[in-house]
DNA sequence: TTGAAAGCGCTAACAG
DNA sequence: CTGTTAGCGCTTTCAA
């Protein structure tokens, strides 16, 4: 189990064969040493400009090029980073974060492996196990919404970082939005603007998320002398039908706040409709802040949505960057794994 | 160029080997040959069910993990294969069709290889070559809209098939949404619940898309013995601005449409806010409907809005099954390579 | 029924 | 400066 049969080899393929370092070393008159050292550019091989130029010719004629799994099996590095995630489809982040880890990984050579396991957990530790059968350099474990996670215990077989989550004990490097500076700067940034009732609909799930962002409110109030007033937060269901239950509610307080800052963009959507319905204006009657910055969404809302942005492209960066330092340096000892917060920038646009 | 330099073997790691076959062997008390065929489960090599147990044990014991590379290496096989697209993040649909792949991929336990490669035909004729050194079995290239495509020409050298585009010369499989049968599907739709009088709003770009679901429309009004009006169809940017012109437009009309066929939800998403403005009500006053579905747009618009699927899922699913199938079966040759149009399935909310 | 040995394509001592 | 050679870990023929 966890060991995958049957490969068999096909003896009936009829692909024609690549050239090999053998072939390009008959056909510019020389070894196969000779071809590798000028290939790989080894500094000390001297090899004169006129062999390096036959060899060159030799390559260029051949189409020749090197044979990675050979090489990764001769040199015990693929270059080849596992990225395991547990969905991809159901959101709009995952591919800013994936494109984040591609692109960097790009820049330093390397090729991402990518598997979607879902939530299943066995799932998740055969995806793991497949990963290290191909002999990756590290891997990446990635959630789409910042969470704790329990990956399988083989993920400590090779270097590892965790994307958008963490686990408990901290004993592996992990990447996530600052949800507290987040929210603390949406809820300054509104402060700033004159509100002093500011409601905060939050999200009803218990997330680091909800958590945080809460705090970054509170933190802001706190910093300006101004009380927290708990009528002023109200949990729904993140959605945009949430948003507007939670919008209404808080609009009918006896003295409504001035500004809204909505857990999530699509909760910042029910909150426009609602304050449509209540013939609201914004940001003239009410201001509102969302997070996340879900383009499509914020940039199209009438009238387009302040927001705070989730950095998944720069977490994903942040994660391969942080793994090829752990694989280039396997002896540095890692014994408090870093775990970075990386902040939500402030996406100004019409709506405070 | 196109060949990657220094993949210089680290000698100064101090990782811990990887259990290899022969210590498996060692630890079972037989030949490296018996536990290959054991745990290959090879036929006819009638290993009696004692050793075949010992094997086991010793591969537990061992936490023994076949190498992939030097698998690959031998059998000439690697069960990997190489998605290079041109993005993921910009496009909230990419997520379906990779995971559409990699489910798929997963299934026949193979990886996906993945590169993003942005615009640069530079950059994707490198990432063909990457995934060529890396011994793909072949290749999945893939775009983020419906499109035509210019592969760099190394490409042939392994199977490959298009996602979401297409070759002028059609010399490779190809699969994309069937856009007319979608846009007729969608006319057919508004017709069938009594409008005879449907706008459509276009997107200016000269993209198979917009061809096809304008055909569609065309097609659905002469089935229905309704004369095509010139003066329907209005062409904008695709986003939520231009759908908000055209709809104002449109609803200017000396006669104006009951019913707007949006070429995308994007564009239905600013048709909304124009009907709005006009105190029209959706689907009472003016039915609507989309295309691409978008679901955070189209299922939270206020009414939901009923639109046509863009199968992505579906494709990635059949691009992976059809490169399988032409790996497996490389003697088959393919004079006229399929052109697969997958259906676009009609999503029925409440805007119609 | 099991083992020895060749070789997939490459790198890097070591010799010359 | 260049070539010979010994593996990296695996599969598979061939022989025992």
């Amino acid at each position: 189990m966890g060991i995958n049969y049957n490969w068999v080899m096909k003896t009936n393929s009829s692909k024609k064969k690549r050239p090999s370092m053998k072939d390009v070393a008959q056909q510019a008159g020389v070894s196969r040493t000779t071809v590798s050292f000028v290939i790989n550019k080894v500094p000390n091989a001297n090899i004169p400009q006129e062999t390096q130029d036959r060899v060159w010719a030799a390559v260029d004629e051949l189409d020749y090029r090197p044979n990675a799994l050979a090489r990764g099996l001769r040199a015990q590095r693929t270059h080849a980073i596992g990225f395991v995630s547990d969905e991809v489809a159901t959101t709009p982040y995952a591919g800013n974060m994936i494109q984040g880890a591609q692109d960097q990984a790009w820049i330093h050579d390397n090729i991402i492996l990518l598997v979607n396991t879902g939530s299943n957990q066995e799932m998740k530790k055969t995806a793991v196990n497949m990963m290290l059968e191909r002999q990756v350099d590290g891997i990446i474990y990635a959630t789409m919404y910042h969470r704790e996670v329990h990956p399988p215990a083989e993920i400590n077989q090779v270097p590892a970082v965790l994307l958008d989550c963490f686990v408990a004990d901290r004993s592996l490097p992990s990447v996530v939005p600052d949800e507290v500076a987040g929210g603390q700067q949406a809820a300054e940034y509104l402060l700033q603007k004159g509100h002093r009732r500011i409601g905060f609909i939050s999200d009803a799930a218990d997330v680091p998320a909800r958590h945080g962002r809460l705090q970054g409110y509170k933190n802001a109030l706190a910093a300006n002398h101004i009380s927290f007033v708990p009528e002023f937060v109200f949990h729904g269901t993140s959605n945009p039908n949430g948003g507007y239950d939670a919008a209404m509610a808080l609009m009918k307080l006896p003295v409504p706040p001035t500004a809204l800052f909505c857990y999530n963009d699509r909760m910042a959507m029910g909150a426009y409709d609602a304050l449509r319905k209540l013939n609201l204006s914004i940001p003239d009657d009410v201001a509102i802040i969302g997070f996340d910055n879900q383009e499509i969404i914020a940039a199209y809302l009438y009238p387009p949505l302040t927001t705070m942005q989730l950095p998944h492209y720069e977490m994903g960066k942040w994660a391969v960057n942080t793994l090829l330092q752990l694989i280039n340096n396997p002896d540095e000892k890692q014994f408090s794994p870093v775990q970075v917060m990386l902040p939500c920038p402030l996406v100004e646009r019409e709506s405070v």
